[in-house]
DNA sequence: TATTTTATTGCGAATATGTTGCAATAATAC
DNA sequence: GTATTATTGCAACATATTCGCAATAAAATA
């Protein structure tokens, strides 16, 4: 299943690039200046997230949050996973510089992490 | 707004009590002797959470799950923000006594972790 | 105990998020 | 330029959660 460049996809990947925060598809949606379909939107996220360009968080409101995977200060490094911050104040989702570390009990293995804080940023506080 | 006690109540809280898990309102409904309706267990336990009795947690699936408070050795000491393992072979979600410590950057402020690991669980391993 | 107050419940409908099938479109390979 | 098939838009679907409202039933009161 080979992908094309499509108008589409460049501009959600724009916009994901320059966004600092996590977007949900409705965000994305109104934040574009084209119009494209909702299903659309998902389609080429959930793309984005096998070609492991782009990662999702599941909030505490249930929706999904999409955000570009490199964005450290030092983009070489693979990716790990990693704290997201949701400021209720300004209702925004960003990831933090803080990798997950955590030691489970014995016989527990771990594939994937869903971590959210939720709070005021440094914008709202 | 005084809360009563009500055969609803009890059955549900009953339930958690006695679960290892962290439940949805569906698992809940499924398990219950009694007949309770959609709305009313939503209703339930988000009293549950009001009052501090029970803790909501959002998995990836996007779907609430309710777990008892006070489940660690150590009863009496005040829950903290603890993560949450998910087992995708099972599905099931259980609480970890592994409390979330992450260092925040300069002027965030945490109030509430949603944190939920993926994987396997020891039973399933 | 009988009556009143109002928290709780059940029902149906509404809302919201995300996915899927299908036909039409358009990017890429030839 | 033509063929192949990934991508898109649309409508419909699935599921989770909430809400309004009238009926019920705990708890308080007389």
């Amino acid at each position: 299943m080979n992908r094309r460049n499509t108008p589409t996809k460049e501009a959600v990947l724009n916009l994901l690039m320059n966004s600092r925060k996590a977007l949900s598809q409705d965000a994305i949606e109104r934040q574009l200046d084209i119009e494209i379909n909702r299903a659309t939107i998902y389609r080429v996220l959930n793309r984005f997230c096998e070609d492991g360009i782009v990662h999702k968080i599941v909030a505490e409101d249930g929706k999904q949050y999409f955000a570009i995977c490199k964005k450290c200060e030092n983009p070489q490094e693979v990716i790990q996973h990693h704290f997201h911050f949701r400021c209720l104040s300004c209702d925004t989702i960003e990831c933090l510089q803080v990798p997950v570390e955590c030691s489970v009990p014995n016989g527990y293995e771990v594939q994937n992490a869903n971590c959210v804080l939720t709070g005021t940023c440094n914008d709202c506080s």
